[in-house]
RNA sequence: GGCGGGUUGCCCGAGCGGCCAAUGGGAACGGACUGUAAAUCCGUCGGUUUAUACCUUCGAAGGUUCGAAUCCUUCACCCGCCA
């Protein structure tokens, strides 16, 4: 069950270490068997993303390398709220962070094994917050926390200015205590998470320390950015969610498709499972042929295939190639457009008597927020019909228009397509 | 509890009675160039049957005025100083 290699020298290979806690005490300890780690999920969504992705992803690499996980379900903290720059939350109520609750976990177990000998547990801690007492809770825990220390921590101090209340002041008690609950109930003595994390990381070893003089490791994983350094996420105007409800899994795989030249050896790295020496190959043959995409496909097609599957991969990848394949869209089997379209997004419109416009059908189709907008774009030259430019606002596409039988093809810009059917 | 400052479009941030749908920056979107990449340049960026028009926006609700994001009142929230 254990570790030719020791997992830390992956991690690193795949720049997951961001910081750690001592770090050759870690590789030792990560050497001697299996270690029981935990990382922890807030419910402040009804559904995680991107970023938490790279938390999943390497909660399996350990579990991978025979390690034994605890995922944490944050429904104690997620009452109370992460202190974060942009400033104090608004809290959610106890039932709607039930219901993340629910929806979290459900989505975090097909990532982990629930069997054999270091089976994955899922925790909440809820559970152990509850009922605390208050007083018990400020003798026990908050003792242990010098609040100069406190003040002195990177997000506190530029919260400062702006305004944090005692709630979120308070948040890192409570994850600090979740590591002293976990070390002491189920003997877990390594925490990681991401980068934004550090700090309350390394509190919560720090209280096991000082509550038990236990030996608590921790590591933090880098944020994920663009080659510019800015965040990801706005593909479609938000967060990446692995929720398919909230983002289709075509625009989750056109997502990393598109990701810069410059990024794509680093997001293989953290995102796929592919080893050290196909990473390395793919990384070379994209230097060598950028225009080939190599890289963005693999990307795409194995991240893809980690949260929706490989099914729903293979017909993504299928329609990609249809849509974007440059050829005459009339050429294509009616069935393969029709099926490439419904994975890009489809709607239908009346084949006959009120038919719609171009630009009615520009909205109805989602390329554009209103007809305003519908307008603009094609007096900008961006809206294509069939892969033609429309230069008529006035247009009403009839039976002539029609490819693969009943579809209209309509793009705005080079990347963003959807398919009318006329019914 | 007192006094002062604040709440503006996706975000930041000007505006402080008419010329304001509201300067500027960022994000986003479109075009050119490309490889469904980056960088660069250009353009767009509340809505409507595109209009020297109308409608809806400047924390909420009322009010003053021919006319309010701009003035007044009340309320909510935030910040600071003093108790």
């Amino acid at each position: 069950m254990s570790t030719h290699a020791n997992v830390l020298d992956d991690l690193e290979w795949r720049g997951l270490v961001a910081h750690s806690t001592d770090r050759d005490a870690l590789y030792e300890h990560l050497g001697q068997g299996s270690v029981r780690y935990y990382v922890g999920f807030d419910p402040t969504a009804p559904s995680l993303h991107m970023g938490n992705l790279v938390q999943i992803l390497t909660a399996r690499r350990l579990q991978e390398a025979g390690h034994t996980p605890y995922l944490l379900v944050g429904g104690a903290t997620g009452l109370i709220g992460d202190p974060r720059d942009s400033g104090e939350r608004t809290l959610n109520t106890l039932d709607t962070v039930k219901e993340w609750v629910d929806r979290l976990r459900a989505q975090l177990e097909p990532f982990l094994s629930f069997e054999g000998d270091n089976a994955a547990t899922m925790v909440n801690n809820y559970d152990w917050t509850a009922s605390l007492s208050t007083i018990d809770f400020l003798r026990d825990i908050g003792k242990h926390f010098p609040v100069n220390r406190m003040l002195a921590r990177d997000t506190v101090k530029r919260r400062l200015e702006s305004g944090i209340s005692y709630t979120e002041f308070s948040y890192v008690l409570l994850q600090s205590m979740d590591y002293l609950n976990l070390y002491r109930d189920h003997g877990i003595t390594l925490q990681f998470g991401g980068s934004d994390q550090w700090g309350n990381l390394t509190s919560g070893a720090e209280l096991v320390r000082r509550a038990d003089g236990g030996h608590a490791h921790a590591f933090a994983t880098p944020l994920i950015t663009k080659a510019d350094g800015t965040k990801y996420g706005k593909s479609e105007g938000g967060a990446l969610w692995l929720d398919p409800e909230m983002l289709s899994p075509y625009a989750f795989y056109q997502f990393w498709l598109n990701v810069e030249d410059a990024k794509v050896g680093e997001l293989l790295r953290v995102f796929t499972f592919l080893s050290r020496d196909e990473i390395e190959s793919l990384e070379a043959q994209s230097a060598e042929k950028p225009f080939l995409r190599l890289g963005q496909k693999a990307l795409a097609a194995h991240v893809t295939a980690l949260v929706h599957g490989e099914e729903e991969t293979r017909r993504i990848e299928d329609a990609s190639a249809a849509l974007f394949g440059g050829g005459d869209l009339s050429a294509l089997p009616g069935t393969t457009l029709a099926a490439a379209l419904r994975e890009a997004g489809a709607v239908t419109s009346p084949a006959a008597g009120e038919r719609a416009g171009i630009v009615d059908l520009f909205v109805l189709a989602g390329l554009a927020k209103s007809k305003g907008e519908a307008r603009r774009t094609i007096g900008e030259g961006g809206a294509y019909l069939n892969n033609e430019r429309v230069t008529d606002p006035e247009l009403v596409p009839g039976p002539g228009d029609v490819v693969g039988g009943s579809w209209l093809v309509l793009r705005r810009g080079k990347k963003n397509l959807a398919g009318v059917e006329l019914v």
